[in-house]
DNA sequence: AGCACGCCGACT
DNA sequence: GTCGGCGTGCTC
């Protein structure tokens, strides 16, 4: 057994399988599956993870292995098992599965060195200079001094080395530990033999004799003794203390006491919701559940009840939240019920503290892991229960290679654990509702709120009378009336400003001319703060133009109501109002979240304003209004699932209003107020939204009804990929039954990204087995290289956003 | 992905 | 003649 297959950490379609290493003879017996290893591949060194450990293999000349990178596995046989699945199902590359399962710490980063090995002999005197401060330059300082080709001549004559280097991104954090070997006695009698000025020496002494066995931080130790570290340094240097380095994690809730809460008693509803729950745990059969519950009814209890009984089972929890920075407010429920055994892990946390809540998990440290989609990989062995909250939130599909879903993730996982999965929403996805109808799975019902208060009041704006009766301002009448009064009440509001699909784009209002991106079809940005104009697609930024380009009239602004200017507004309208503005801007700094946050719960402002990202999980009991100032933008985007998500979006939020003791309103304006999606919305009727948007989903042939899978071929010239892209297109329909609707090719929604021509062949089917091998073999022949070189394919398999 | 190898056009 | 462009194929 001394022969390694290794999955190397190379992303491409012809290294998507195992090479195999010889393992040196020091690690045989320390070499298992699911460890990084470094291995030397073709002229450099990359990581590499063992699948297998075996004692034979085919290949004549193998390579041994440089070095292990972990002492223990970071991936147990489960989830090497689950990156199988995952390649499987969204045709991604071993590497990236795996990658996607770890903490973005340990992926390797890969440096490339010059060193000097025979420094006398290097012919080229800038070289000989550079090499003489230092044996050892960087790649980049090479080409800083500008001598890349001369070393590199260096490097065929033998008097220079290129070294590639592999680096792991993770740190463990230490800290220096102090303890003496001494007893007390020992210590005084050390004490006495030390000068009589050594006063700072001397205290030191004082708190071991004190606390005689312990060890302490060398900086609460210089705190608590009122010492320097030179006086430190002494004592060790006589051997009277001695000192360690402790792993410690980074504690991103270090600061935050957590006042400990107990199960609250549940209602009726509730204990009819979770009996089924436990019944499936206790007997350790795998059911997935629908937990529709009303916003404010109490899913979290439910929860955070099954996760007790979970842990009473000796077995672990998973909670998916949808970017769980936006909800300080659903950590601190789990952190105060379970205290130290929760693990959290979102995108607000650095590299380092994600690494660290993770090795907790790997460590059995922590139970219960709160987290973004990818804590859908925790790395435990014994899960009692997978909760995803918000089902319905398209942030958990990945739209990066692995496309995964975190919801298909989570039923394979709980499978193999023969453990429940909960997925809870006020409004869930039409395609896990479709299921919940047709017992695949098993539907739980909240439809009563914990307060016993009625759903808020909600009154649909028609924006288009207010401008017939002379109102040209972003509130209409009714919503600036009820601002008005909540704001002498000392009452909260929350306004929401629906932006996306309506980024801010400069228009020349004499000839009309939209400010684009050259390399790609599509808008430039507009950022107020830099006055500049960006692509969201290649990164391009230029000046904003103060004349139009093309007309030369200087009637050129930008257009798309953003958070700043209703603000301004709103100062001018309500100059009492305090406003609390919550956007990418001001959000951006680590934190920023939680303290805007606080302050309005603190009753620190009058009106929250902000994009999507205030609609979801605020719970604070003064808001007792919510405006919805431009509900249908998103609407009219090329996306089937606009109607759902303007549903969803409008339903969430007015859930805000009205939690507690006192009654909300909300106030939805819109420009298409007889849209179903609104309409429905208003009376917070999921229902009948799910009935009417089936049948429009049936209409289109779009999921639930059907599955879809999405090619997208791009290439620098668009005759290329058109042509590619029917042919892909026919093939696709020759393998596929004819039940199965293959559209294309057309033009991507975007048709030009980074000056590459973009086409697609969209899917639609029910039942496909050759579905997978079709699309493989498309990868196969097309991506890699050879004639297509240039060309980019893209599967999508389930896509969310269509671009 | 990188890198070497090998084949063609533009220079000292 | 050679330097360096890029197209092609390989990495245990």
């Amino acid at each position: 057994m001394n022969i390694a297959s290794v999955i190397v950490d190379v992303p491409t379609m012809q290294t998507d399988r195992p090479f195999d290493y010889l393992i040196p003879e020091k690690w045989s017996q320390m070499i298992q599956p699911g460890m990084r290893v470094i291995v030397p591949f073709g002229s450099r060194n990359v990581q590499g993870y063992v699948v297998k450990v075996k004692d034979h293999s085919s290949f004549p000349q193998l390579k041994a292995i440089r070095e292990p990178m972990d002492v223990v596995p970071v991936l147990n046989q489960e989830l090497m098992d689950l990156a199988d699945w995952l390649t499987k199902t969204t045709l991604c590359f071993k590497v990236s599965a795996y990658q996607a399962m770890l903490p973005a710490a340990m992926k390797a980063k890969y440096e490339k060195r010059f060193a000097a090995v025979n420094e006398e002999k290097i012919a080229d005197e800038k070289v000989a200079e550079l090499f003489k401060k230092k044996k050892e330059i960087t790649w980049e300082e090479g080409e800083k001094a500008g001598l890349l080709t001369s070393i590199q001549k260096e490097v065929k004559a033998g008097t220079v080395e290129l070294i590639y280097k592999v680096k792991s991104k993770g740190n463990k954090k230490t800290v220096r530990m102090i303890g003496t070997r001494l007893s007390a006695e020992e210590l005084s009698e050390a004490a006495s033999r030390l000068k009589g000025n050594a006063v700072k020496q001397k205290r030191l002494i004082d708190v071991f004799k004190q606390h005689p066995g312990e060890m302490i931080s060398a900086k609460e130790l210089l705190e608590n003794a009122n010492s320097t570290s030179s006086s430190l340094q002494a004592l060790i240097q006589k051997g009277i203390l001695y000192e360690e380095q402790k792993e410690v994690y980074r504690d991103p809730y270090a600061q935050t006491d957590f006042e400990k809460t107990s199960p609250f008693p549940l209602t009726d509803e509730q204990r009819k919701a979770i009996s089924p729950i436990i019944e499936a745990l206790e007997e350790e059969k795998h059911e997935t559940f629908l937990l529709y519950g009303v916003t404010g009814s109490g899913k979290t209890e439910i929860y955070l009840q099954s996760i007790q009984k979970v842990l009473e089972k000796g077995k672990e929890a998973i909670v998916l939240v949808p970017e769980i920075s936006l909800t300080p407010q659903m950590v601190h429920r789990f952190k105060s019920r379970f205290g130290d055994d929760v693990a959290v892990l979102h995108s607000g946390l650095s590299i380092g503290e994600k690494y660290d809540e993770w090795r907790k998990i790997l460590k059995k440290e922590a139970k219960v892991v709160v987290g973004a989609r990818s804590a859908i990989f925790a790395p435990f062995e014994n899960i009692g229960i997978i909760i995803i909250d918000e089902e319905h939130e398209t942030s958990y599909k990945q739209e990066e290679t692995p496309r995964y879903h975190a919801r298909d993730v989570a039923i394979k996982r709980a499978q193999h654990f023969n453990c429940p999965v909960i997925l809870g929403s006020a409004t869930p996805s039409l395609e896990s509702f479709a299921r919940a109808q047709k017992g695949v799975y098993h539907l739980l019902t909240l439809k009563n709120r914990m307060n016993h208060r009625d759903l808020p009041e909600v009154e649909i704006v028609d924006m288009r009378e207010e401008l017939r009766a002379g109102n040209r301002s972003i509130f209409s009448r009714s919503l600036f009336e009820k601002l008005k009064d909540r704001v002498e009440k000392g009452e909260q509001t929350v306004l929401l400003l629906n932006r996306r699909g309506h980024s801010s784009f400069v228009m020349c209002r004499d000839c009309g001319y939209v400010v684009q991106c050259p390399h790609c079809d599509i808008s430039l940005t507009y950022h107020h703060f830099s006055n500049e104009m960006k692509c969201h697609y290649c990164g391009y930024e230029t000046i904003a133009p103060s004349v139009c380009p093309e007309c030369g009239s200087p009637y050129i602004r930008y257009f798309g109501t953003g958070t700043q200017k209703v603000e301004e507004e709103l100062g001018k309208l309500l100059p009492e109002a305090r406003v609390i503005r919550m956007d990418v801007d001001t959000t951006r700094k680590k934190g920023a979240h939680e303290t805007l946050l606080r302050q309005f719960s603190e009753g620190k402002a009058d009106i929250l304003l902000g994009t999507q990202m205030i609609a979801k999980g605020l719970d604070f009991p003064n808001i007792t209004l919510v405006g919805v100032l431009s509900a249908d933008t998103m609407l009219h985007l090329p996306d089937f699932r606009s109607s759902e998500k303007t549903f969803q979006l409008l339903t969430q939020v007015s859930g805000r209003a009205g939690r507690h003791e006192l009654q909300g309103e909300v106030v939805v304006q819109t420009y298409t107020p007889e849209h179903y999606s609104i309409q429905l919305a208003g009376q917070q009727n999921f229902e009948r939204f799910y009935q009417r948007e089936m049948i429009m989903r049936k209409l289109g042939s779009y999921p639930p009804f059907y599955y879809l899978a999405l090619v997208n071929v791009s290439h620098e010239d668009p005759l290329v990929a058109a042509s590619v892209t029917e042919k892909i297109t026919k093939f696709i329909r020759s393998r596929l039954s004819n039940k199965t609707v293959v559209l294309g090719p057309t033009a991507s929604p975007i048709p030009r990204i980074n000056n590459r021509y973009r086409y697609q062949c969209l899917i639609k089917y029910k039942h496909e087995p050759m579905l997978s091998d079709t699309l493989k073999s498309i990868l196969e022949q097309y991506n890699g290289q050879g004639s297509y070189s240039h060309l980019q394919i893209a599967v999508d398999i389930n896509p969310f956003v269509m671009m």
